[in-house]
This record gives structure tokens, sequence and C-alpha cells, in this order.
DNA sequence: AATATGCATTCAGAAATCAGAATATATCGT
DNA sequence: ACGATATATTCTGATTTCTGAATGCATATT
């Protein structure tokens, strides 16, 4: 699982890579799911909720992700957990932020994606929660 | 001159907007480009010389750091001097370098391209130093 | 006005990206 | 073993990016 077919070897200077990484992060949906994880890990379905995107979109996404290096994964039972790779990008992401902001003139902020309408998942990080507000009767545990 | 036909307008939220940016960012000569504007203002010819890259492919690179806002161009005569935008974007090449040593784990830097072999172009900025090298006889002035 | 020089734009074919649809894989519960 | 759930991958056509070649435009010189 997760091959990464492409051998880029060392055959690439650091301008290259550089530009690699910044692909990656060329695109709206794959920033949204980094900001998502600097809160914390995530899984799919958990992203697929907060984004409001069909998994498959989110998986395809990810695998960029994968692939940049930019995340990381962790299996636990049913679910895949992603986090950010390593702080460094968060900290990426918020001088980006302020060069966006410089260039446009006027201050952008990233709203987490989905902001208010509260997000629950079938995962076991939001289970608890949605458990005793969805079931009836008796709790299940 | 330099028309931007593509109207954004305010269409787009701020994922977006910086989507754009690393777009725009990712590119290895785009970044090539950058990191020669780190060290002060630049014209074509002398971007032409030192990254040894055809001129019209140089300014289409241009092109598209002019339109994601991360250059601005000063006409000087018959040169265009090209510049940074922000400092902003410096702090974000220096972001962007530190986040990919870490993915990579090995630290990378951005040598200056073509380091080494001294870079004469044609402009005011690099003439001065070549009309006495050059030119026999008597100085023009 | 004619020419030269520096720079910008357009054009075109190849390659890469985008995103929806369908399908495959892995794990769990029964 | 079977079905259900969570996630991953493949396929495909539309769009975009890439980059070389050719051309256009502005300014300076004569």
């Amino acid at each position: 699982m997760h091959i990464q077919v492409i051998e880029y070897g060392d055959l690439m200077d650091s301008y290259s890579h550089l530009a690699r990484l910044m692909k990656a992060l060329g695109h709206p949906v794959r920033l949204q799911i980094l900001q998502v994880l600097r809160e914390g890990e995530a899984c799919v379905c958990h992203l697929e909720a907060v984004l409001g995107q069909r998994q498959a979109y989110i998986s395809q996404q990810l695998m960029r992700l994968r692939d940049a290096g930019l995340v990381t994964d962790r299996r636990e039972g049913m679910n895949v957990f992603y986090s950010l790779a390593d702080e460094s990008i968060s900290a990426l992401l918020d001088s980006a932020l302020a060069a966006a902001s410089a260039i446009r003139g006027e201050n952008l902020s990233l709203a987490p994606p989905s902001a208010g309408n509260p997000v629950t998942c079938s995962c076991p990080k939001c289970r608890p929660v949605s458990v005793f507000q969805t079931q009836e009767g008796a709790p299940t545990r």
C-alpha cells in the first residue's frame, strides 16, 4: 500500500524539490486538508465530513499530499488517521498566508472549512459525541 | 502592457488565493528567478544570463510571477527591472526550504543559480564592470 | 525613418493535473 | 465465509501547464 512508483532518486536539485512541494500545496482542497490537520490528526471520514467532499476525492488529494511527504498516515482498525508530517509545514502555511495577504493588500485568514456546523463522522474520535445524540433509549454501553 | 485578462474579482476564498500563489511557486525556474531577485532587482537580460535560459522563456516565467503578484516590474530605458513584490515572499521561501528540508531529512539550500561564473549582461547595472574589461583604449568617459 | 536592442506575447504540441465514476482492498462484526 | 464499513486505486475525458518557435512591441540610436 502507498507505493510510491515514481523514483526521483537524487536526480533533483533543491529547486526541483521545492517546486514539487509547492505544487502539492497549489490546490485549495489540499490546503483545506492541511489546515484541518493543523488541529490534530484526522481520519478520512472526518475530512470527508468537514470538507463536504466525496471520499474518493479526499483520498486522491491525500495521496498527493502523501507523495509530497506533507502528511503521514496511521491505521487504527478500519480508520486511517492522517497528520502533518512536520511542524515546519504549519509554519510554511503561516508564511504563505502572510505573503498572500501582503500581495493582495488584504488580511487573509484560513477559516476552518465548514465552520459552524458541528461535524459528526463515524470514527471513534467523533462517535462518543454522536452516540448519545442520535441513538434513542439506552446507550450501547 | 501587462494586461491581466483574467478577472477573479473576489469570487475566490482565501484557500484559492493561497493555492494560486503556491502554484506560481511550483516551478524550479520560477523559484530560481525569485532567488536571484532576493539579492536585489534584476533586468531580464540579467536573469537570462544568470539562469542560462532563453529570453522568451524567462519572460514567460516572469509573466506567471507577475500574474501571481510575486514580482513587480519597472522600466528604465530599454531594460525592465524586476523585484520581489514584498519582503514576506523572501520569508516564505525560507519557510518552504525549511519544510522541504524537514520532509527530506536533509538540509537543502538554494545555491545561487550559475554560482561561480561571473555574469555579464548588457544592462546598465552590469555594463560598468565590463566596459573597462572589453573596450580597448580610452574609456568612454 | 530606419535599424537595433530588450522584452513581451502568441501559437502549438506534449505532458501533467483535475475531478467524477467505477472498482478494488482492508478490516471488522456476525 | 459473508456482509458492512472505511479507505485506496484505476480509468477517463476535460482542462491546464510546459516549453520551444515564431512574432510583436517599445525604446534608443543613427
